[in-house]
DNA sequence: TAAATAGTGTCTGTAAGACAGTATAAA
DNA sequence: TTTATACTGTCTTACAGACACTATTTA
């Protein structure tokens, strides 16, 4: 620390506020994948009080040199063993949770991050105990809504999944749960499986492909059926939006 | 304390964790408003260091017993005396923000919020000092978005600003910045103040009716004109949503 | 050739944007 | 009667939804 830095801490310090509460923070993670036609959330099985047993989402302190943001990206590779340098990843912000009676023990506030990986739409990333011994493991979203769940993360993973499920309309974050490059029907089966319903195969292409970017190239065909063209998507407003299939 | 509740308490204090940081929790306010046909923003000026002079946005510490929500309520109260019981107000949560050099000082982590007021389009509510000293004062959002500010208060305005913006699309919170009863030109108004546009009356009017309830009553007309229906509105989703012109 | 998937064409209904025209009231 | 505002009607264009049809590949 250089002479004038110390100067201006001191400086400083004469201009801190005397008493305000000094409060736990930390960073949790809704992480969201498509696997095998349906969405899927990494959770951890608490191991002790309180809420032991139950499931939770992976989150942890966010520590004193670092923003919410880098604490959960530092906690989804503790948590979930994944290599984030090799696989693509989009974090964003969620919402912070504050209610002072949500943890029994002491007063946390929870800053809460949507986190979504990609994967080819077949096969989950594997998940493995990092550095903590708590190792995260898929449920399939739509069913473990149902279920109860530590603290207040039943209505995080809802409020997660309202949030991925409205932006999808008027963006094309969709994307990002998929290879850089992929099909309109591994994007078509990304939509289906967060919005919980099926779509029109020709229609959906007919509003998409203005929103992404054609490769040129095609896959190889699988078992039956024509190659389909490749694309890739920049993060961009989808104007006008699409239209979620009312369920009402 | 009952003896069952010291005891549940001992038992979780066993599970509390020994280490982690304490950080300190504000609740920041983005106070919007629409007069004299513009938008504007409650702000005080710094009267201590850092930032001596600037403007910033109103907020205070989280308490230990309150949740960010609560502690912005009370701080929307306090840092513009506005009382809260008789003006209707919506309050939403906006962002966390938590780089941890935002404040030079020490470490700040602060959960912003929206704050909207409701007005008759024309006069801007009254700010006084509450308990604090300084008082908050009307600055024209479009204007002072120029300025630089203390803190990241100036990203937080402008986060503020486009929540507000892009949430009108396909919301009736627009609604939520006026009277319970209001005209269908003052809610044009409040469109026009924050999309900083114009609009098509007639058009304006075609889409946003069945968004509405119609009172059936009507307006003594003022000065010139035919009197104008009175309508309210319950939060609900547009859709498909308004379409915010172009502006590139 | 049969099956499976990719992609296009067509039809209909609805609604947006532009804007002219009508209705109501104050000065 | 003039002026100002509120509101409705009409025309054109565009696109969503439904769905039939063609194209391209594998088995």
């Amino acid at each position: 620390m250089t002479r004038d830095t110390k100067g201006e801490q001191e400086f400083l310090d004469a201009y801190k506020p005397k008493e305000y509460p000094a409060i736990a923070v930390t960073a949790d993670l809704v992480v969201f994948a498509v696997g095998s036609g349906a969405l899927y959330t990494a959770l951890v099985r608490r191991g002790g009080h309180p809420f032991k047993g139950e499931l939770a989402l992976p989150g942890g302190f966010v520590g004193s040199r670092e923003s919410a943001e880098q604490a959960a990206y530092r906690e989804l590779a503790e948590e979930t063993g994944l290599d984030l340098g090799h696989l693509p990843v989009h974090v964003e912000q969620l919402a912070t949770y504050s209610h002072p009676e949500r943890d029994p023990r002491m007063r946390v506030v929870s800053v809460a991050h949507l986190a979504l990986l990609a994967t080819d739409g077949h096969s989950l990333p594997e998940l493995s105990a990092g550095t903590d011994a708590a190792a995260a493991e898929w449920h399939p979203v739509h069913r473990v809504l149902e279920e109860p769940m530590a603290f207040d993360h039943a209505a995080i993973l809802r409020d997660g999944l309202d949030r991925l499920a409205g932006k999808m309309e008027y963006t094309t974050v969709a994307a990002r749960m998929l290879p850089r490059e992929f099909t309109m029907t591994q994007l078509r089966t990304v939509y289906e499986a967060v919005w919980n319903t099926t779509l029109a195969a020709g229609n959906f292409t007919r509003k998409m492909t203005p929103q992404l970017d054609d490769t040129g190239r095609k896959t190889q065909a699988a078992a039956g059926g024509a190659p389909a063209s490749l694309f890739t998507a920049s993060d961009r407003h989808i104007h006008p939006p699409l239209a979620k299939p009312r369920t009402g």
